[in-house]
DNA sequence: ATAGATGCAAAGGGTTTGCACTTGA
DNA sequence: TCAAGTGCAAACCCTTTGCATCTAT
């Protein structure tokens, strides 16, 4: 039986949320994408933000990930693989590029490489300098 | 003022947790750490696997990852850099050899690089062989 | 008209914490 | 002795889900 495909609406909501993201080039979390996305529809609640961010992931548009040791999943627009620096003062993501072919090496005789996640941490330029958090939002 | 140095007891509990990932090679979940550990510990608490795996982790005994896009942290041994690739189909870990050098020179100009987590997913051999799940316990 | 989308509140899963009791040194 | 450690339950945080209502199409 061909599953008859689930149709999309385009609502406040949803195009509140992804105007956030053309808006910030940095990883989101959720309730940071609440708190934007509020200031266009006002009474927006996070279980929409969390089904709308599920929805947009699975559509390809955007892409989840977290961080080693922490539970909480941050999202950006899906376009071009990257990776990040996390600098722990500041907290901020940083992206960095990726090098595919040193990666894919690591992978055991035998075994199927799909895909890998990479995250590098320490200090941002910023923060080594000695400076406060640099205002890359 | 000098600080008083914590003192660390020896208890039945932290040895039986501490036994039990010198019996596993793999990383194990703290639900999975309970498990084993109450064959020496029967009315072992959760509370307490969380506690002894977070002070044996800032010791430097334990080392704890989490996979991207999963909640739970797993905790292995530190013995040594690596990584792991995550297979899809049996959802087993592999260890994976790190190549310091090319990761390192992934980290932008002026940042201070102190660390790197790396997964790399797909399919193990035995999955991707055909045959069902592995058993590397 | 009607299936998809929303908001709220409740429920879930993993982890932490408060507190009285237990135990190692 | 007595502070460190433990067990239990409640609390927390992030995320998902149930359900009545709303709204694109």
């Amino acid at each position: 039986m061909p599953r008859k495909p689930i149709q999309r609406r385009s609502t406040r909501q949803r195009e509140a949320i992804r105007q956030v993201f053309k808006d910030h080039s940095r990883p989101l979390l959720p309730t940071e994408v609440l708190k934007a996305a509020r200031r266009r529809v006002p009474n927006l609640g996070l279980a929409t933000v969390y089904r709308t961010l599920k929805r947009l992931t699975e559509e390809g548009w955007l892409v989840g990930f977290g961080l080693p040791g922490q539970s909480q999943t941050y999202y950006e627009r899906a376009q071009g693989h990257h990776h990040h620096f996390y600098c722990r003062e500041c907290e901020k993501l940083f992206k960095v590029n990726c090098v595919p072919a040193h990666l894919k090496d690591l992978t055991p005789a035998g075994f199927v490489h799909e895909g890998h996640e990479l995250v590098l941490y320490g200090l941002c330029k910023p923060c080594s300098d000695g400076a406060g958090a640099g205002s890359t939002e």
